[in-house]
DNA sequence: CAGAAAACTTTACGCGCGTAAATTTATAAA
DNA sequence: TTTATAAATTTACGCGCGTAAAGTTTTCTG
């Protein structure tokens, strides 16, 4: 350890005995000098403890090394989880990630968006709120930033889309149900705020039109992001009613089904699908409380891991090819069933 | 809209006739330049759609108007909704809240605070990890940033903590499960990873010596942020070997009770206070989930709200003063008893 | 209305780094 | 070794804004 504080790029230069445009190519990748160089440089900077100023550097950089990932609510763990291996593949690759939360606000999206652009990132991941989202601001953003959507889909917007395949996961979880007994009726949100719900009812009503099944929607009502709430709501008055046709209710994700779980456990109802259960119930999504709700929940996982990895990688890609890729890709990945034991 | 776009804060002085340096008070400051001038700006910001370069701004400021707020886990539905109470205080007072998760690994929590000293906020809010932190780091960062705690408490680090009683609040569910029925056993980690934990345990001991019964301590072993799993491995084991003095469980926190009722039902064990029941189950928290478990979870609230409103206000008063407090303050808010049906 | 105080303008310099161009040095290929 | 090429150095300028100092205008006070 040195006594006096390195206190500019020039002075390191000095110390460290390497030219300063050679620094900076350096700092802006690593990989960009020659080995031996990359080796000396990286002495020094152990040795002296100095990193570049990050408002200098970024300030007469087009672009700088950030990437925003924003999702729609962060206080949803499936999106947190999501955000965290989002995070670190980003990492991985050299980049700085900078999350946002959107709180469910679709005001709060956009300006998350123009807060995004002061920081001129790189390239943005962007899970959208869904129906809320102010279509042409968000496009606006995606003409000037590369961005890839994921989960959530909004047709033509961004370079890419990276999300499941609502159909096949959604085939999945019908024919296992209409196999293992009665077939289900669909529980949604009756406005739902994903776009994602709109691709579960088509795929459950043409699922059960192939099995000849008659389809019936549960459409729950309520706004916003408190979807165990909603669940519950619409779950209490179903269990009271109960002029269902059938004992097995699908529903569109996980967060609703938990309050389904939760309003039938008040009811004294019994959950599952052994003798003796009054209904079964199964989710969509594998949210990471579903292994733990009474019973333990029957659903669709989605494949977080691919997902984040196949985002980054392709934003990554854009970011490095410099140019707006020119078709539009999507890509869907399928789910897997989870067995568990609420259906 | 004028065709060509405001390149830098000279043009945008010429176009809208005020003078640079004000311009530049202005956008540091808002109110620091007389209303009718003030207005004159913000007509054409309005009009010509300037923002200024954050980057240029911050460049030569000693300080920005970031506020790093760092949590341990970010996927803990917990903390994922202080953050967002945090977020919207820091926004409402006009400076930028900058979050990050430390994904409950120590490295990641010092690489966090380094990330921060880059962008040189004004100041932090910190949620340490507890038991893992490197007390020795944020100590440092400490004396460089202002800097609150909240939720879990380092003695002597930072200019202030924000927490809540847990003295208080233990003592309250304690003193209702004797007065309602069979004296808790206290439900935790064997080597918790958050401080509040050995408190919670301590006063558990306390207020049942208090009481005149023999404590009893349940201590499930494990590591690391997955707290539903740790409590439903260990309360299988529990509900498996039915060697327990009580049928009353007080858990450290919710995350543990919710992985003990998740057990419990798989084992056929009905939890609640009704005739019937085997068990009573309570936690501590209030978590997001806690009233969708089956049954709904009685628990101790902490206070988000005041919590967050506090730290905020704290760091706020702390900025603006422009020096170390001399004392450290600590504020304890209260608990208070939700009553749900699982004790 | 005068005088003082506050707010604003003009002028000028500096921050820490990006980056281009010309030159020198190191490395690899023949 | 020579030669071609890649990499590093030297020199120089600019980015967009903060900010200090001195002068000017506006607003407030009585």
């Amino acid at each position: 350890m040195v006594g006096n504080k390195i206190r500019n790029m020039e002075e390191f230069a000095s110390v460290s005995g390497i030219s300063r445009p050679t620094l900076s190519k350096y700092f802006n990748d690593p990989t960009s000098v020659r080995e031996s160089t990359r080796k000396r440089i990286e002495a020094a900077v152990d040795q002296y403890d100095y990193r570049p100023n990050l408002y200098a550097m970024n300030q007469n950089r087009r672009l700088t090394k950030n990437i925003g990932i924003v999702v729609p609510y962060l206080a949803d763990p499936f999106f947190a989880e999501i955000a965290r291996t989002l995070e670190d593949h980003v990492l991985r690759t050299g980049y700085r990630p900078v999350l946002l939360g959107s709180h469910g606000r679709p005001e709060l999206e956009i300006e998350n968006l123009e807060n995004l652009r002061l920081i001129k990132p790189a390239g943005v991941l962007l899970a959208p709120l869904g129906r809320g989202s102010d279509r042409e601001q968000i496009e606006a953003f995606c003409q000037d930033v590369p961005t890839v959507l994921f989960d959530a889909n909004i047709e033509n917007v961004g370079e890419a889309f990276v999300g499941s395949n609502n159909d096949q996961s959604i085939n999945l979880i019908v024919d296992y149900l209409c196999r293992t007994g009665e077939p289900p009726a669909f529980f949604e949100m009756e406005t739902p705020t994903n776009p994602n719900a709109y691709k579960r009812r088509s795929a459950y009503l043409a699922a059960m039109e192939r099995l000849d099944h008659t389809p019936r929607l549960i459409q729950a009502p309520g706004e916003g992001w408190e979807f165990e709430e909603i669940g519950f709501q619409e779950g209490s008055r179903l269990v009271r009613d109960k002029n269902l046709s059938t004992d097995t209710i699908l529903c569109s994700n996980d967060r609703l089904a938990i309050g389904l779980l939760s309003a039938a456990y008040e009811a004294g109802l019994r959950i599952g699908l052994g003798a003796g259960c009054a209904m079964r119930v199964a989710g969509h999504d594998d949210h990471p409380f579903s292994r733990y709700t009474c019973p333990t929940l029957t659903t669709v996982s989605q494949d977080y891991e691919a997902i984040a990895k196949k985002s980054a990688e392709t934003l990554l890609a854009l970011i490095e090819a410099e140019l707006p890729s020119d078709s539009r890709e999507e890509t869907l990945f399928e789910g897997r069933l989870i067995m568990r034991g609420s259906a």
